[in-house]
DNA sequence: CCTCTTGTTGATCGAGCGATCAATATCTAG
DNA sequence: CTAGATATTGATCGCTCGATCAACAAGAGG
């Protein structure tokens, strides 16, 4: 233990590698904000990169660069990487379902507003968030932190799709088939949209699929979804 | 430079240390055998650790582990492992249908034929295999010779649904019609897979929700694809 | 103005990754 | 039985990862 070893660099420090940081970020110190606002931030960072790049590039690093703190920073914030993907991953999709509930329930008609969401949902406007679902399922095999974050999101979905169909199924129809039904339309929309993210391209749309069998389901007149 | 520094053990290097290995797997030397089997052991391999841990577990040294070889074998036979992964889950893919399209032409009521297909594919005895396909969307995203596979497995999938529904419906049906029904069904299936994969059980039976749509399609009698 | 709280950082650890290459061990042809 | 061919290995490089912790600095309260 005696040999030179531990401490290569004897008293002074004099040979410091100047000019050239020897490790970390190099960037202007971040600001001091309050631990709310700094966690909002954080979010954001998180929320914009899953969307940008998946939820597999979700690392401290990438993260703090992203947000221009300390990648240390980040780990204070966030009690785990794992809580912090579920975390995000659940921002995400609350947020579209939120959107998506909004720009439906402009529209008045129950038909045309049924549309409207199955449009919204297959038009491949929204493909930055079907690759984040995708990564979920896939993650949620190894984290059960996700996994219970996404069969939360997944009932609240087939809860807005009943809402949808029950407006404009004739009143007869029973809760449990509004449920089938909708259980059918989120199996499709989840399916043609993974279908999607690989460039399959089936030589029929996906609106039209799910508005076939949908209007069927709730009686409606042919092609009423389509137009 | 002067200093003790470099080659800090002097001259022999006797003080190896015996009795541990410093690194490496610890393990006897694996027989030689061909390359050609060489090579089937190790896809073996890897499709084993597929099928149990996901696409994601397929690293050199796992697959290497598991064949009971030195990781720098595999890295020998494979050229990249992003060829290693699209390999690797086109052969289980491939297989999967090779098996599924035996154990539904063994039936000969094209009926019972095609709700054979349909039950198998959707009874949860494959949640293995459809582990590997949400991990090959996931990662597909990023690897474009995964993307490839997975789109060429798709087509063949959707071959597979066409033959057992053209069997099944009236000869008065289209191709076109029959593409349609097929992928239909193929997002379906992918859709229902997927979510039972996060256990989000709806309360209804993926197979009824598939075959009452097909049943209609095909203008078979209700229940004919149920029983 | 000084002190204390606490938001922020840099460095570091241990681990795992794909890839590469000289060296080694084994089979086979002559 | 020898020599060449080649299947196999161990070590190593450069990199990224999550996590941890002492140290630093910027406001807040006295």
């Amino acid at each position: 233990m005696s040999t030179a070893g531990e401490g290569d660099g004897e008293g002074d420090g004099r040979s410091a590698p100047i000019g050239s940081a020897p490790s970390a970020d190099a960037r202007p110190r971040a600001a001091r904000t309050s631990p709310t606002e700094r966690a909002a931030q954080l979010a954001a960072a998180a929320e914009a990169l899953a969307l940008e790049e998946g939820l597999d590039a979700l690392t401290l690093r990438a993260v703090a660069a992203r947000a221009g703190v300390a990648s240390s920073l980040v780990a204070h914030y966030a009690p785990s990487m794992e809580r912090l993907v579920a975390d995000t991953f659940t921002a995400i999709v609350a947020a579209e379902l939120a959107e998506v509930r909004a720009h439906a329930s402009a529209v008045r008609d129950p038909a045309v507003r049924l549309r409207a969401l199955l449009a919204t949902l297959l038009d491949g406007s929204r493909d930055d968030v079907t690759g984040v679902w995708v990564d979920a399922w896939s993650i949620a095999r190894r984290s059960s932190v996700l996994a219970e974050a996404v069969r939360e999101q997944m009932i609240a979905w087939h809860a807005a799709i009943v809402d949808a169909l029950r407006a404009a199924a004739p009143a007869s129809m029973r809760e449990r088939e509004l449920d089938r039904v909708a259980a059918h339309v989120l199996a499709m929309v989840d399916g043609l949209n993974a279908h999607e993210l690989v460039d399959y391209g089936p030589t029929v749309s996906g609106l039209e699929l799910i508005a076939r069998v949908v209007e069927r389901e709730l009686s409606l007149p042919e092609g009423a979804l389509t137009r």
